[in-house]
DNA sequence: CTAAACCTAGACCGATCGATCTAAATAAAG
DNA sequence: CTTTATTTAGATCGATCGGTCTAGGTTTAG
């Protein structure tokens, strides 16, 4: 039997806040005070509903692991040409970190900040890429057999070098050195994919 | 006229120290007493020498930026076939980062950090990215003209991709997430240059 | 010798941090 | 109404941070 009034926010889009933060901010540079006036907690709400810094950090994490699995594998997932939906999603990738807004990748942000040091943070870190690994070598797979990609390739060495291209084009889009290297990296990596 | 015994300590030694520190636990995870402690050194003696912890930062980035810098162009510089020196610039690339002791570049952890909040920073480390783009599209531009590669490849995007393949496989090592992950990239870009 | 420059060791300061706690307001259940 | 749970606001705590300062020791120049 449970009295009193329901939770008067919803912590889902609260999260979904903190996440942003850690994300543009990185987790030391990332106050409480600050999370807190972004959520527009009490701090005794937030510490009630998400535990401590650290609980925070993970939770927001894995929400990102899970928004951005949903999307790799959406990409990846349908019918039709499976090198149209790398090339699909390359170039949204590209589009994105080419923005002057960019961030870059949550992922990436964590594995420079913890690196291996925290087993979970790590571990979430793991998961993810390797989610999208295996998407990517699925996809691979159905473009070799398809013979919209050479039979000489390798899928999984493929895979893991699309998964660094992306970490490497979310990495030079945090940096804002040039909106035009995230297409030239594109380009370059469907170029070579298409006549290799 | 000076007088007094000359520094006790080679500042450029002391140097080397903090770059690694910040190098491998980012900059605000690094404390000053953490620094003092593993230069040896009195507080008084840091400040003199460094300043304070961001102009410390600045300096042992800008040693790490020299240091990459010199090690790509010398790479990448002599006489010999252009496609060999990438490759052997890759492999070497996978081979450290696939150490369990990697700890990633630096340029990437700091773009992490940073970001494009601190233009002294940033600058630093776009003006080291650029200089390794545009040893690596020199080497592509021969590369091409001996026709060791395509030549429909565009050396100036190819350039741009590897950069962003040296910062993936770097961050995938500093993750420590396989060991195979760096060579499997590796073997996937050569593999795709060489017959694309 | 004295004087000056550099060193280490460590106290110290103000600010900020994450985290806890209290108090008052609010809203739903009975 | 009363009761209970949750809320926000904010005081507070101990720890840690970067940075400054003082004290005392050491080495070199004159």
């Amino acid at each position: 039997m449970t009295r009193g009034p329901d939770k008067q926010f919803d912590p889902d889009t609260a999260l979904e806040k903190a996440m942003h933060l850690f994300w543009a901010n990185g987790y030391a540079n990332t106050g409480i005070s600050e999370i807190q006036a972004a959520l527009g907690l009490g701090r005794k709400s937030l510490y009630d509903t998400f535990g401590c810094k650290r609980d925070l950090y993970v939770k927001a994490l894995e929400k990102y692991a899970r928004s951005g699995s949903a999307m790799h594998l959406e990409a990846l997932g349908g019918a039709g040409p499976a090198l149209d939906q790398i090339r699909a999603l390359m170039r949204d990738c590209a589009e994105m970190h080419a923005s002057p807004d960019s961030i870059g990748c949550m992922m990436g942000v964590s594995i420079a900040e913890f690196g291996n040091d925290d087993p979970e943070i790590a571990g979430v870190v793991r998961t993810n890429l390797k989610i999208i690994e295996n998407a990517l070598f699925a996809a691979f797979e159905r473009a070799k057999h398809s013979r919209e990609i050479s039979e000489k390739s390798d899928s999984r060495d493929l895979a893991r070098m699309f998964v660094a291209l992306i970490q490497g084009v979310a990495l030079v889009g945090r940096s804002r050195s040039d909106p035009e290297l995230p297409h030239s990296i594109v380009n370059a990596a469907m170029g070579l994919l298409e006549r290799g």
